[in-house]
RNA sequence: GGCCUGUUGGAGAAGAGGCUUAACUCAUAUCCCUUUCAAGGAUACAUUCAUGGGUUCGAAUCCCGUACAGGUCACCA
């Protein structure tokens, strides 16, 4: 009779089961007392997720906030599912929003002491680990195949127990080790399975960061651990990186709650230490009155890709998705008139347990307080780069004077109420189309929105005294008054009490005035501060545009 | 279906047995400011905390039941 060693080497041959060999190689790492370790860890299967953004932000702030590491690992156990150059995207786009992880896995090459940061080339560590398993008793052969399985749950159903390879009802559970033997040799197909000492009419809990004490059914479920391709499921590669990598807390999607005693069954049996968990809630959507997840089929703003081609500031989503988390973030951002994350303290405790909707006012909101400080030529290389791919036209007007579409985007910013006119890049190019030519003739021959009670050459005899008579000085006062004595050459009334009191008796008030102005400088009936409008328009287009024909 | 988690206004939420006439923020509405718009300022917006019961002098807060919502029960993560 082989024993279960003579298994073990039959398995896994030429495998170093030992588990102080496995840790030699992955010392404990010496940090600061209460650095955490935390780490984002996708499967590379897609575009990253507005909720894996969510995931990977706070798992950031806590390794930042604590002087820790942020790890980066690719999850691509699951080589069906695996999409090519996904991996280089998910990372891409968390560096674009300023994730930018201490270690893990990059295109050039790992970085850090803990790799490798790829499940796919961890294969041999978590063999190690099985093996040792194996030896221990604790996992074992197992040659049921999908349709065995199936069987197996129809029976359950049948009979109405509950559904699962597990006790009596996983069959190779205690196969002698002679068939095992016999079987493997034959070349017959096997998983590798936890046999699972736990008992589910027992009670386990655990202390959730997040949640506080958590009490579940502890698991029976005897767990595939080595799938079929010798790479290990989810569960046992988390339990075995989360461990050698030093991950002090591991935060994720509430959607792992109920497979946690299986993992901390995983970490006791391989004689280690547990990591913290933090099960966080999934942001959600109101969709015909029912709450549910963030769909990346139906919601685009599911894909952090919808953030970016809209054109929100990363600064602006890391905000909002702050507020979210940590209610106290707006106060707190009030309070110290900082949208800095850096500055502020995340805590698990301020976080609530349901899902919030996803709110695209309150990013909106957000969007625009971040927009409405940034200026200049920052915000102009950051606009720049978004139309590089987003919008070639607005590009093309960026391109074409770059000082001038900074006056024009940073128009009333200079105040103590900044202009907040945008929320994303993508609303920029309509707010300032006037300030282009090419874009104002368009405008003009739809026909400019004058108030219909003018007529047009009366209109024409204003604007052109007024072109010739207006104080092009950077005094607005001086600007005008000299407005208004044009004005009341024409018939307006400078003193609305008087206007009111005889509205006959005018053309019109100061406003009536200033509106033929707007209409012929901006096209529109609003517009920014006109003042302004016009220096950085300048004399010569100014006058041009007060020039009908 | 079993198990887990949750339920305070249109949205995010504060709230830990009396200091709550339920904070704060977004949204919405009205008004003010103003040469328009945006911004800013002011005001309004939950007789009540899913619901039924209980404990208590006193409950949004503690206990039990019910309803609803979400999650989970893969050789996917």
């Amino acid at each position: 009779m082989p024993s279960l060693l003579d298994i073990a080497e039959l398995v896994l041959p030429g495998v170093d089961p030992s588990l102080e060999h496995l840790e030699a190689i992955y010392p404990k790492r010496t940090l600061e007392a209460g650095a955490e370790v935390t780490r984002f860890a996708p499967s590379p299967t897609g575009f990253l997720h507005t909720g894996s953004l969510f995931t990977a932000l706070i798992g950031y702030v806590l390794a930042k906030q604590s002087k820790g590491v942020f790890i980066f690992r690719v999850e691509d156990t699951d080589t069906k599912r695996t999409i090519k150059g996904s991996d280089v995207e998910l990372l891409e786009q968390l560096i674009k929003f300023g994730i930018v992880p201490d270690e893990g896995w990059f295109p050039e090459g790992d970085k850090g002491n803990y790799g490798p940061y790829r499940q796919s080339l961890r294969a041999d560590i978590y063999k190690r680990a099985v093996k040792h398993l194996l030896i221990e008793g604790k996992a074992y052969v197992d040659f049921a195949t999908p349709e065995d399985l199936l069987k197996i749950k129809e029976a359950q159903e049948a009979s109405k127990v509950l559904p699962g390879y597990y006790g009596v009802y996983a069959r190779d559970r205690n196969l002698p080790l002679d068939e095992v033997e016999r079987r493997v040799k034959n070349g017959e197909s096997y998983v590798i399975r936890y046999k699972s000492m736990g008992d589910h009419n027992l009670k386990t809990s655990f202390d959730d960061l997040i949640r506080g004490h958590i009490e579940l059914q502890d698991n029976d479920m005897d767990i595939v651990i080595l799938k079929r391709d010798g790479l290990p499921t989810y569960h046992f590669a988390h339990v075995v990186d989360d461990h050698l990598m030093g991950t002090t807390i591991v935060n994720r999607g509430e959607e792992w709650i109920p497979s946690t005693p299986v993992h901390l069954q995983l970490f006791r049996d391989m004689g280690w230490e547990a990591p913290r968990y933090a099960h966080l809630p999934v942001i959600m959507k109101l969709d015909h009155g029912n709450k549910r997840k963030l769909s990346k089929r139906k919601d685009p703003e599911a894909s952090v890709g919808y953030f970016q081609e809209m054109g929100y500031p990363p600064e602006a989503v890391k905000v909002y998705l702050m507020s979210v988390a940590n209610s106290n973030f707006e106060e707190w951002s009030i309070e110290n008139q900082s949208l800095d994350l850096s500055k502020f303290t995340f805590s698990f405790g301020k976080m609530s347990l349901d899902g919030a909707l996803f709110d695209i006012d309150k990013l909106n909101y957000f969007s625009r307080e971040v927009l409405s400080q940034m200026k200049g030529l920052p915000l102009v290389e950051e606009i720049k780069d978004w139309a590089k791919t987003y919008s070639p036209s607005l590009l093309e007007k960026i391109e074409r004077d770059p000082a001038y579409f900074s006056k024009a985007i940073d128009i009333e910013k200079e105040r103590s109420n900044p202009r907040k006119d945008y929320a994303k890049f993508s609303d920029i190019e309509a707010s300032v189309a006037f300030f282009y030519d090419d874009e104002f003739a368009k405008m003009k021959a739809k026909g400019l929105p004058f108030d219909g009670k003018y007529d047009r050459a009366f209109i024409k005899d204003f604007l052109l005294d007024l072109s010739k008579n207006m104080d092009y000085g950077p005094d607005e006062g001086a600007w005008w008054n000299s407005v208004k004595e044009v004005a009341g050459k024409h018939g307006f009334c400078l003193v609305n009490k008087e206007y009111k009191a005889d509205p006959a008796a005018y053309k019109g008030n100061a406003a009536d005035a200033a509106g033929i102005l707007r209409v012929a400088l901006t096209g529109s009936k609003n517009s920014p501060n006109l003042h302004e409008v016009i220096g950085i328009l300048g004399h010569d287009r100014v006058v041009a545009r007060l020039t009908l024909d």
